[in-house]
DNA sequence: AGTAGACATTCGCATATATGCATCCGGTTA
DNA sequence: TAACCGGATGCATATATGCGAATGTCTACT
């Protein structure tokens, strides 16, 4: 429409590049400072290849910058207002868990 | 890890219900308040069976919420935080290009 | 009751995505 | 140069997603 929705399509791919939850706890991880393939892995208990692709998506499309350093490589989050942008959607997540809750409550109260 | 990823798992769906450029675009049409699905097949110019399809999606997830008047039904954001998400994603995207722009620049002026 | 309009749902196919495994590449150190 | 370590890639397979076409459901109207 009025968007030539090439915007839209950028979006999208920026989404999608988020809809995993490997590549949410990543970002998650890097909100406490950049950290190497390995530590990642490590941390999330993700065999390297896969972590390894998993940051190659990341670095596509631009959510993640890496810095090498002698062996390693550092990942990090490009722009701050990603992890914004994932704090307010986990606000909206954790939001809808509670009226979630109070529906239950409501709805069946010892409802086992 | 620390986080029982249940959270992230849903955050992840979160955010693939958002990767599409259909779905973005339904986003941005009922940023200007409810509207229904003949209203936004017409709009976005996608079949009806297709917008349906992708209401459902958004609707699972929770995102949009209906409104049913007569024999329409009317869909709209069910969490302004949701809009403002990809407000932020929107500004990540733009500065992206803007960065992408200036290193063209830098690198090739004349590029083709 | 019969018809038409507004949405929703199902099915089948083509395409995309995720994962594990094996392998490969580049820089260090022995 | 050989062996090693941190990462990246390629491939095969399982699974998910998007779309069109046909069909179903519900409501309003005559």
């Amino acid at each position: 429409m009025a968007m030539p929705d090439r915007i839209s399509e950028l979006h999208a791919e920026l989404c999608k590049t988020l809809g995993s939850a490997i590549r949410i706890n990543i970002l998650n991880a890097l909100k406490g400072g950049e950290k190497s393939v390995g530590d990642l892995s490590a941390a999330l208990r993700v065999r390297q290849p896969n972590m390894s692709q998993h940051l190659a998506v990341l670095r596509q499309r631009g959510v993640v910058t890496t810095r090498k350093d002698g062996v390693n490589i550092y990942y990090r989050v490009s722009n701050p207002k990603i992890i914004q942008a994932c704090e307010l959607m986990k606000q909206v997540l954790v939001e809808q868990l509670k009226e979630g809750e109070e529906l239950t409550k409501l709805v069946g109260p010892a409802r086992r």
